[in-house]
DNA sequence: AAGTCGACCAACCGCCTTCGA
DNA sequence: TTCGAAGGCGGTTGGTCGACT
């Protein structure tokens, strides 16, 4: 058996909130706070819910709450915090002073997702759209064997936060691995560096790559863009290695970096 | 000028968690 | 320990407005 919806009843007021509403809500928290939802819109005359009184008051009324449009270091904070947190949307407010997790979720959905796609016009896009979805593990440490089909690693996961379609990695012979386009194009966002084009592996972080190709050889990250090769350095590898994983396996199991 | 479309955002809905009796 | 009430959270909806045809 449900739960009847909170507004069900009859004679509760729904849809957008008047200015009298707005002031009727500030006025009886500001003498009483806001101990009951349930019990606050009868005792301060509103013909409100107390869930609607809560997110009227949360989301807009609250006296700390930053209005406006958000910076782009706010932007670039939600992107990095989404990396890790996934849509856990309150937590990620909690990081970002004057913000609602509301407002967080709105600009997400109809910015910062955007930012993240491929094909969309901007210059983030159009470098987006330069790089490949595709991964080349080309190195094996100088001078050892290539690893045998016996210790061909896989990766793989259909959903992750339900962001990406099947991302599938695999360290073959042939040392090519296929990754989900949208993958890439939410790493390159999630950096600030200024990669663009070809992906090419190249070595690797010991710890992060023997956890999860504990059989493969160890690959570096190298971006080959119009301005040719480049290869990062150990911090920004270790920052790629840990975009990748924390899509492809579960985000708890990673370690510290 | 009117109609259509898409972006934006406030608000709602329903599920999950927490807390107290 | 159980159960119901309340709060919290994330997904979704729908109204508004501006751009475009």
């Amino acid at each position: 058996m449900g739960r009847a919806p909170c507004c069900e009843k009859m004679g509760l007021k729904k849809g957008p909130w008047t200015p009298e509403e707005d002031q009727i809500l500030i006025d009886y928290i500001n003498l009483y706070g806001h101990g009951n939802w349930r019990a606050l819109p009868k005792q301060a005359g509103l013909l409100r819910c107390g869930k609607s009184c809560r997110l009227r008051w949360t989301n807009y009324l609250r006296p700390d709450i930053k209005r406006g449009n958000f910076t782009r270091e706010e932007e670039d904070t939600i992107i990095n915090l989404h990396e890790t947190l996934g849509n856990r949307w309150s937590a990620i407010a909690a990081r970002l002073p004057g913000r609602t997790d509301n407002e967080i979720k709105n600009v997400w959905h109809t910015h910062l997702k955007k930012r993240l796609k491929p094909n969309h016009g901007s210059n983030d896009n159009n470098r987006q759209a330069k790089a490949k979805a595709k991964v080349m593990t080309t190195a094996h440490t100088p001078g050892s064997p290539p690893e045998s089909s016996s210790e061909v690693s896989t990766v793989t996961t259909s959903e992750n936060n339900g962001n990406m379609c099947a991302t599938k990695i695999e360290t073959h012979e042939d040392h090519v691995s296929e990754i989900d386009e949208n993958f890439w194009s939410e790493v390159l966002s999630a950096d600030n560096s200024s990669m663009a084009g070809d992906f090419q592996v190249v070595g690797s972080d010991p710890q992060l790559h023997h956890q999860y190709f504990p059989s493969s050889p160890l690959p570096k990250l190298e971006a080959v863009n119009e301005y040719g090769p480049n290869i990062y350095d150990s911090d920004t590898n270790m920052d790629f290695w840990y975009n990748l994983f924390a899509r492809v396996g579960d985000l708890s199991e990673l370690p510290e970096i």
